[in-house]
DNA sequence: CCATCGCA
DNA sequence: TGCGATGGG
């Protein structure tokens, strides 16, 4: 679930409307998928499937959260992870892990009737399959939304397209596109609106964080925020025991990371996860080109192959100016 | 997640 | 007119 730097990028975080992001973002793609795949559910849990059983609260998701994007001026491009780092591998086991035990709690508490706990272990068990992979790649083709698949992770390459300035800012869930450099985070992009948390209904808004605001207030350099990344444990390491990000900053900023970590994890190099983060596989071959989405391909896949209502699928690209004679998407750009 | 509908 | 509940696939 990435680095846990909330607690002292809390104060960095603005909230923001998405009426004010106007302009292109590179959306971690892997994080949007997942972030659908949890959210768009029955209460017991149970995803979004068509007649054949086949998932389809990812395309639901992609489908209307892309139109309001493109609604508001917002040019999204997703950034599909590549393959894993090995650095990764234990993060991805104890993932796969969490999940498989997930899955069968829910189905003890659909058994059982416990709607509540099903509901929340049906979010944990959630997966992201190849086949979601490859059907919501071609939903983006025929909404006209550039995707691209990143050599290793997607938020390293989404955080080099913003530094390129290819992209106005990175979006994301996680805080590891700062990380990797990103100079404006988007987060809470795909989930909005009101949610429940733990019986609590709360309003959650897109925010916008900035990289410069934070190093500079933090009075970090950047290679400095990886190091207080390190200490809290990523993706790549696991981190100190007892390091939360308050302790980890005090760490660094006293110029003791190396120390520290000779003292408390002495078999853990930290430094190929340095270099993975300031450094990380990255590619400049990409093409970003908005199109007009093929209406009539759209309809055919959702309505043909996945029985999303017509009705439904129609109003919604009505309201990107797909009938004729209306404004066009071509108008926004 | 989103759109839609019923109700205050 | 705006909010909560509901169904979508």
């Amino acid at each position: 679930m990435g680095v846990a730097l909330r607690e002292i990028l809390g104060e960095y975080r603005e909230e923001v409307e998405l009426e004010e992001l106007r302009g292109t973002v590179a959306v971690d793609a892997f994080n949007a998928l997942y972030q659908f795949l949890t959210i768009i559910r029955q209460p017991d849990g149970t995803p979004l499937m068509d007649g054949e059983g086949r998932v389809t609260s990812h395309l639901s998701g992609i489908f209307f959260r892309n139109l309001n994007f493109l609604e508001k001026g917002i040019r999204p491009a997703y950034i599909f992870d590549g393959a894993p780092p090995d650095l990764k591998t234990e993060t991805v086991a104890r993932r796969r892990g969490v999940r498989e035990a997930a899955g069968e709690r829910w189905k003890e508490a659909v058994e059982r009737g416990d709607i509540e706990e099903a509901y929340k272990q049906a979010r944990t068990s959630a997966r992201i399959d190849d086949a979601m992979i490859a059907s919501s790649k071609r939903l983006l083709d025929l909404m006209g939304i550039p995707w691209m698949v990143a050599p290793s992770e997607g938020e390293a390459q989404a955080a080099f397209m913003a530094r390129q300035g290819d992209v106005g800012a990175a979006a994301s869930q996680d805080y590891d596109a700062l990380l990797f450099g990103a100079p404006r985070l988007l987060r809470n992009l795909t989930v909005s609106g009101k949610r429940k948390v733990r019986g609590r209904s709360v309003t959650v808004r897109p925010e916008r964080i900035d990289l410069a605001a934070v190093l500079a207030g933090l009075g970090l350099s950047l290679e400095e925020l990886v190091e207080v990344g390190i200490l809290i444990g990523t993706d790549f390491n696991t981190g100190i025991r007892g390091v939360g990000a308050k302790t980890a900053l005090k760490i660094v900023r006293g110029g003791k990371f190396q120390e520290t970590i000779r003292e408390r994890a002495p078999d853990f190099d930290p430094e190929p996860v340095r270099a993975f983060f300031l450094n990380p596989p990255v590619t400049g071959d990409y093409c970003l080109d908005w199109r007009e989405p093929d209406r009539d391909g759209v309809v055919a896949m959702l309505c043909g192959e996945y029985a999303f209502s017509e009705a439904r699928v129609d109003a919604g690209l009505q309201k990107i100016g797909m009938k004729t004679g209306q404004k066009t998407l071509g108008d926004w750009f």
